[in-house]
DNA sequence: TTTACTGTTCACCA
DNA sequence: GTGGTGAACAGTAA
């Protein structure tokens, strides 16, 4: 669900919130979310630390705390992130409450209980959370086109399946790799191989583009369902192919089709994208 | 009742 | 080693 707009608009909007405000109590609803250290040590280590930044990682948001911890959050498909007073009632899939010395709670629930979180002591590497594996952030400067055509120019993979990749590229999802490669005119299954100089240019700023145009979009409507005012904030209107099966194609007008790629539903049109 | 699902990891196979 | 497929995770909604 969250892909990296969405994340980075998670980050903006608790930011302010959050940032000295300390941990009195951390409460472990569902333990088995907890991916390390185990819930009642990762609440023992938290507990009464003051949160000092929030920052993100591809798509996992990073909390850090005065004794130089982090705290590392993957939403996975289904996980949001709530902060209320603690007298609100508690949303169904609740698993875990941060309690706040502001009389708030920050609470994390999440459906499908994909979504997980690590604690890493001060200096401790990370080698639990998968972030360790992420490749460039599509807006850090070694991030370019030659970076994309070195590392995939020679492979077979579908460019799709490389997109999704994160250990080639951050933060990418299956909703905004299918916007980039319709805009860039690339087929979701063309090899990475067979990809012309000028369309690795086209992939690299297609993806800073698509991704810093959603995290705009998503401010305004985010605030509502991160303040938990909206069960939703997907709004596939602004989309112009992912979720569009059978419908006209917004540049030619063509019906857009959809087959599996890497396991992945891809939506494409078959007149623009080749 | 059945099927699909926006993320990630792993087993298995070509 | 590369890369594709399917399963698993678990719950909901169409």
């Amino acid at each position: 669900m969250p892909e990296l707009p969405e994340i980075e608009t998670t980050k903006r909007f608790f930011e302010p919130i959050l940032c000295q405000r300390q941990i009195v109590k951390m409460t472990a609803v569902r333990p088995e979310i907890f991916a390390y250290p185990a819930a009642e040590i990762f609440g023992e280590r938290v507990q009464a630390q003051q949160i000092q930044s929030l920052g993100r990682r591809g798509k996992y948001l990073l909390i850090s705390l005065a004794d130089g911890a982090t705290l590392i959050l993957h939403l996975r498909m289904t996980g949001r992130l709530l902060y209320c007073p603690s007298a609100t009632p508690l949303m169904p899939h609740t698993h875990c409450i941060f309690h706040l010395d502001d009389g708030n709670e920050l609470r994390f629930s999440d459906t499908r209980r994909f979504g997980r979180l690590w604690l890493l002591a001060a200096n401790e590497e990370d080698t639990f959370s998968g972030a360790q594996k992420l490749g460039p952030e599509p807006f850090d400067a070694v991030f370019t086109a030659n970076h994309l055509q070195q590392k995939l120019g020679q492979r077979r993979a579908t460019i799709k399946s490389a997109l999704l990749d994160q250990s080639n590229l951050a933060g990418l999802g299956n909703i905004y790799a299918d916007e980039v490669l319709f805009q860039t005119g690339i087929h979701p299954q063309c090899p990475t191989g067979e990809l012309q100089e000028e369309q690795w240019l086209a992939l690299a700023t297609a993806i800073q583009e698509i991704l810093s145009q959603a995290i705009e979009d998503n401010q305004s409507r985010m605030q509502d369902y991160l303040a938990g005012s909206s069960g939703k904030y997907n709004d596939n209107q602004r989309l112009n192919v992912y979720g569009r099966e059978k419908l006209e194609c917004k540049s030619c007008g063509a019906e857009i089709q959809r087959i599996q790629v890497a396991g992945r539903s891809s939506f494409f049109c078959p007149a623009c994208q080749c």
